[in-house]
DNA sequence: TTTCTTTTGACAAAAATTTGCATTTTCAAA
DNA sequence: TTTGAAAATGCAAATTTTTGTCAAAAGAAA
């Protein structure tokens, strides 16, 4: 489901502004994980510009709303894809290359929901991450 | 299992350095993840001093070692409990109290290896998040 | 002990992140 | 449209975190 800044921004009731915009257009165009340092540097190759200060605060902002989350182990910053399931969130994280594959898996929703219920925990959304090496790297 | 933290460094054949206890000591105090500034804190309160750098050299060390762990969505630093699986880490995180409860849950587990297997992944460990409000809270 | 190796502390300095404040931009009500 | 309040941005400066160097201190093993 390809989408564009606009209707992001639009969903998720913020402000349509060329920053955000930009930072959303970096996210899209990145196969991995960014860092706020490295979505900066493609946002300036398109001649553009955005103060890096602002690319924390729009990313700080994004974050809130689970416009994007942080891969895990490295804390680079991926775009929320729009359709996964709300709240699940899974990782396989190859050591080797750094590859992140992105999955969302029922049945591990399912054990997450029952190890909440057993616990009195209501859970909002739940993240995992599996490191290991990735079968080009074997 | 309690332990102390000289057993703690020659299980993983670290040296027995005053600031390396000392770290460990902040650590099996803390209920909750710490950041370094707080261990830090805590180090000095008990009259001892380990320069700040050091305490980040220190908790370098012994991530990478997995003597400690991250907490996934705030960054900070917990000990790994001695009991849990290898491999397996699980933190339940309330959002209203900031609350941490560690789990390790096997069907969890192999849930996550199916998932590895399928997408031809080789599994070393593996992290999971459950956010979201702790019983005492809701 | 003695000796060799690792770790620490003290600096310095770089890099990353956050904060305060003045200015500009957005958006919707008039 | 125009306009004004609220929100977002940019800039400067403060903080925090990371990195590097090197001499001194501490640990481990003979």
């Amino acid at each position: 489901m390809k989408t564009d800044p606009q209707s992001i921004l639009k969903k998720f009731n913020l402000r349509d502004t060329q920053p955000r915009r930009l930072v959303l257009k970096a996210l899209m165009h990145m196969k991995k994980p960014a860092s706020h340092k490295e979505i900066h540097n493609w946002i300036e190759k398109q001649d553009a510009a955005v103060n890096l200060v602002t690319v924390y605060r729009t990313l700080e902002t994004f974050e809130e709303l689970c416009v994007i989350h942080r891969h895990p182990s490295s804390g680079k910053i991926l775009l929320c894809s729009m359709t996964e399931e709300e709240g699940c969130h899974g990782f396989l994280s190859c050591e080797k290359c750094g590859d992140v594959e992105e999955f969302c898996d029922e049945d591990l929703c399912s054990q997450e929901s029952r190890i909440a219920k057993r616990a009195g925990f209501a859970p909002k959304h739940h993240v995992s991450e599996i490191i290991g090496t990735c079968s080009a790297c074997q």
